[in-house]
DNA sequence: TGTACATCAGTGAACGCGCGTTCACTGATGTAC
DNA sequence: TGTACATCAGTGAACGCGCGTTCACTGATGTAC
């Protein structure tokens, strides 16, 4: 490679199509609010971001990338708060249990706020293997030190504590989707509110780790 | 009316019409165990079912339809399933919790043997209130007539009752839905065996209902 | 039992709508001198 | 500061693919006598 043709800086330009990006970015994410992925068009989300077809396809190569694109935004939002979490200096003096609370109540305040694209990520992730591992990582798999650091400190009663543990993942993620993302709710009425979620949440896990073997009995259903 | 123009009975066309209609029943359930309902185009439906596009619009008004005939097909076998759970003399002389045992691994059979339909019912729900209400009639709402009987047996502990059996609807159905219809499993590796989900399922809600209310303490993160 | 007729069941090519994607063009923003 | 030029950003009509849906037609199954 010879003396590259000086790849000048160019402040100016370079601000109005971050801008569009950005445009671009948050008209799809507020229309997925409502809608899926797949039913928020190019056509709508232009309109909505005040451009046309075209200029969506400057930024984006397809539909997909956008979808890539918001995936990203969400990583770094995520890995701030998981970086956070990670701070010992944090935690110390306060119960286990405690610990656990709160950061029970900071993925649900999370799930409440990025809401439309955690969403929509699911919902793909259902036919893109990748995609769903890259989401594990993004959640369980951070959440999965806390927990463990958590449930050493409170000497876990479950006889398979490793067995527990990854229950437990699977029940607060499971819970999380389907009251916060997919709104599943009271009896038909009014979502839960964060507190209670949280709170019931807290408790759910807790006393589950805590937890007697189950007495298997002698009977059986005719 | 007059005298109706004698409406009779032939069976032999009747027979032949019916079960090409079983058969894009059968085809489109076995597409959708590894697509999702609209991944499952009528081209490829019928073709597995050995016909063409035009018996399929003999059969249903339209490709919502099938769905629909899907869902009702799939109603009758879990009436069956709850009725049997009805039955008060099931259940005599064994333990609450036990019950509870029993029921949830029927409950993790179910969306084992009907993954498919359930799966797509439920995506389809998200988009469809009246669908979301049915569901929730199909399973929720049946369960928490057989969990509050367990639960008043064991004397629940939580001080809210009410709201602890809702809770606990919910969780069981956000556990169910994610580790079967959507296969979310163990740290990306196998599926979880059903017994493992049906225990830990069941030891999670009973140790939940039977937990203390968790002491709220005086720290606060920093 | 055989023939004429009516109705039901199924065929498959063709249609058309929605939506993602392209591309020739216009306008905006910067650089060179 | 002004003019010529190059590149970047955005326009919007047109394209085309996939897929649900239709329809004129053929074949199958039953009824009438």
């Amino acid at each position: 490679m010879g003396p590259s043709p000086k790849p000048k800086f160019r402040p100016g330009q370079q601000v109005r199509s971050v801008r569009t990006y950005e445009r671009l970015l948050d008209a799809a994410e507020a229309i997925m609010a409502e809608k899926s992925f797949d039913q928020a068009t190019i056509a709508e989300i232009v309109r909505r971001a005040n451009l046309t077809a075209g200029a969506f396809y400057a930024r984006f190569v397809d539909k997909d990338a956008l979808l890539r694109h918001l995936e990203e935004r969400l990583e770094n939002e995520i890995g701030a708060l998981f970086g956070r979490a990670y701070d010992v200096n944090r935690w110390e003096a306060m119960p286990p249990v405690e610990v656990m609370g709160v950061l029970i109540g900071e993925l649900v305040h999370l799930y409440n706020s990025r809401r439309a694209v955690l969403r929509a990520l699911v919902l793909r992730s259902h036919s893109d293997p990748q995609l769903k591992q890259r989401l594990r990582a993004l959640t369980r798999d951070n959440l999965r030190k806390i927990v463990s650091l958590v449930a050493t400190g409170t000497s876990t009663k479950h006889e398979n504590p490793e067995l527990a543990l990854e229950f437990c993942l699977l029940a607060i993620q499971s819970v999380l989707r389907e009251a916060i993302l997919f709104r599943e709710t009271w009896r038909g009425g009014e979502p839960l509110p964060e507190s209670v979620l949280t709170d019931e949440l807290t408790r759910l896990v807790v006393s589950y780790l805590n937890s007697e073997r189950i007495s298997r009995s002698r009977h059986r259903p005719r």
